[in-house]
Parts: structure tokens; C-alpha cells; sequence
DNA sequence: TGCTCCATGTAACACGTTACATGATTGC
DNA sequence: GCAATCATGTAACGTGTTACATGGAGCA
């Protein structure tokens, strides 16, 4: 288990309530770890329950419920706990894979179009990575170490973009060659 | 839901048993697909009972309890229904970039065993691929079309395997750096 | 008035993981 | 005879997904 874990870690970089962290999981942590906000109130439920954090409700409240969540020292030492305890590196899950390997099979798949569509959207991504990157980390050597291991989980996140539109354009072309080799008339 | 694809796809590759199919899991389809025995034996279930399989007992069974499972037209169907539909590429999702920033903001623990650890595996796994391609796929040109689609799925594994270790060895640098830092004595 | 956004939640279900159970076959 | 491997399964639980419900605040 581990959503609990990026839940504590976001909540240690700053306090927040529940819909707050929904939305920074399409962000920043979300890069590496999605949740729905289901799942992040029921795991900021739990771990109120196991004392790993505690809840009140802030100033700005108002009329409204919003309640904003505080780290306890128990949640801390949890996550220290965790962070240090050895886990398998991360295993690829990748559906496009099985589509290829599907299509291998039945050849009559037209995967070309779903190929473009994720190519563009990894063009996208790497965008949006390298503006966050130009902006917040300029000239590395001055970089706290907190910034330079940020920066670091954002060159993962660079790294793989480029290597997925590298290989999706290797894979297209591919695909043309086979759609219409060399001499020969429509297949 | 896609792991009753990824079955459906291994079996028209070659009908099989639930209790080969769990272990080709672990090698081929696996690297982008992991599942367990369990959960391959619940879908065989399932895709008998609507349809898209069935089962017999095999030639070589002789006293045990093996089944053959083979794909039925509705099966077929279906896979090649699934394959056109678009689907959202894979997303990251990647426990040790959680707990990097978990030390990012704790900054009490050490990463650089469990990086040096998965450094070891990310080689490892990227010389078995390695040891597969000059194996399976020679000269690309004369590879018949699902060869060619096979070998592309290997080569985003060896992608991966490259890209992992590239930045593992940056971060290690990055970690070693931050430890003991120019001029300074003990952290 | 009705729309969108803020904010929190319940319920049901699908998928993944772990532990355990059973029994036959193969090799030492 | 005993251990490992082949082969299939049940049960319980944890995590992730989807749908739905509720109600206040701000705005046109």
C-alpha cells in the first residue's frame, strides 16, 4: 500500500483539506501516483483513525464543511517507515502493449489512429514537464536539496515522455512499411 | 478491464492451460502484464461461462486435472472489438518517485541501498531482453509482420530498461553529491 | 432562476493480492 | 519415502473505479 504514503507526503509539504489534495493529485504527485478523491477521503478517514494525522476545521472555513488535515508525529515516523523498507521497482502495465500483441494475432486491428492520438498526447505532457522545468529549476548547482530532488522526479517524468513519442513514431512508421511495402499494390 | 484481452490475445497465440498461461504470464505478455494464477483462473471462469472460450481435456492429460482452453468466435470478436477502442495511455505510477519526495521533505532517509538495488535489477532484466532480441529478431528487414510487431513491444521494454538505468545513475550522482558535498566534512 | 465550482461523502462493484487447500506426477 | 513441480481451485481482504447524493457559494 501506498497511497497512504503520498498522502502523507503531501500533506507534510502543506496542510490541506481533502479537495485539495484531490486536485494536487492531477498534479505534481499525481505525475506518479493518480487517485480519485473517493479514494483520498477514505484513506485521510483511515488515517485519522490510526492517529497518522488529525483534522480541524481552518479560518477560512466559513458555512462551509471543509476541514484541513495536519501530519502527527506517528504519521511521520510511518512514513519514514515506509520510505526506507525495500519494494519491487515499479512493473509496466501498459494496455497499448497487449492492443500491439492483440493485433499481432488477428492482424485486421487499425491501431494507427489510437498511435497518433497517444503521440500527441505525450508531445503534450513533455510541454508541460519542460515549462514547470525552465521555471522552477534554472541553473541546478544553486538548487536546495529538496529542489534538486524534485527536479530529479521531474526528469523521470521528462525521460519517459521522450522515450514513449521515440518509440510511437518508430512504431508508426513501422506500421506504414507494413501497411504499404515496396512494390507492392494495396494489400 | 483488459486482462481477460491479455488471455484472450495469449490464447490465440497458443491454446493452453490456466496453469501455462499464469506461467507465461511471468515471461512474454507479462513484462507488460503481470498477473497471478489466481486471477487468471477467474477469468478462464468467467470468459467460459459467457462465451468467448471453452475448455477440453487435452491428449496428454492422462490423470490429471488439465483443461486446454481454446478461443471461440465471440472471443475473436471481442478481442478485436477492445483492440480498436481507445483507451488512455499508461500512466506512471511509480512507489519509489513517492517515496523520493517523501525524503525530499522528511530528509531522515536513505535511498541509495534501494537504488543501487533496483539499478542491479533494472540491468539484469535489460540483458535477458537484450539476450531475446539478437536471439529472436536478427536482420528486421526479412521478419514477417508479427515478428516485426513483437520485436518493437521488446524494444519499449529495452527502452525502458535503458531509461531507468540512465536515471538511476543521476540520481545515485545526485544523492552522493547532496551527502558530501565539496569542502565539507561529515553530513 | 439555474449554472458552475467548492467540498464531502455513501454504495456497489471490479480488479489485484495473499493465504490456504487439494491431489496427482516426477525425480532423488 | 519425501520433496518439488504440475494443476486447479476457494476465501478473505485491500485497492481502484464508477455512479450517485448532498448542500453551500458565487455569478449571470
Amino acid at each position: 500500500m501506498s497511497l497512504a504514503h503520498a498522502v502523507l507526503t503531501s500533506l507534510l509539504e502543506k496542510p490541506s483539506s481533502g479537495y485539495d489534495l484531490a486536485r494536487r493529485f492531477d498534479k505534481s504527485i499525481g505525475y506518479f501516483w493518480h487517485a480519485t478523491h473517493q479514494q483520498i477521503y477514505r484513506e485521510l478517514a483511515r488515517m485519522e483513525a490510526a492517529g497518522w494525522i488529525e483534522s480541524s476545521i481552518p479560518a477560512d472555513a466559513g458555512k462551509t464543511r471543509k476541514k484541513e488535515y495536519r501530519v502527527l508525529a506517528a504519521g511521520r515516523k510511518e512514513l519514514a517507515r515506509w520510505a526506507e523498507q525495500s519494494s519491487p521497482p515499479m512493473d509496466l502495465r501498459d494496455e497499448f502493449m497487449v492492443k500491439l500483441r492483440a493485433d499481432a494475432v488477428l492482424s485486421e486491428v487499425n491501431l494507427r489512429p489510437e498511435l497518433a492520438r497517444h503521440l500527441a498526447l505525450h508531445r503534450d505532457k513533455l510541454a508541460q514537464y519542460q515549462t514547470i522545468e525552465t521555471r522552477d529549476f534554472p541553473a541546478d548547482r544553486t538548487l536546495s536539496r529538496h529542489a534538486q530532488i524534485q527536479h530529479m522526479i521531474l526528469k523521470k517524468g521528462i525521460l519517459y515522455e521522450q522515450n514513449s513519442i521515440a518509440w510511437t513514431l518508430e512504431m508508426l512508421d513501422v506500421l506504414a512499411q507494413l501497411a504499404a511495402p515496396k512494390g507492392s499494390s494495396t494489400p
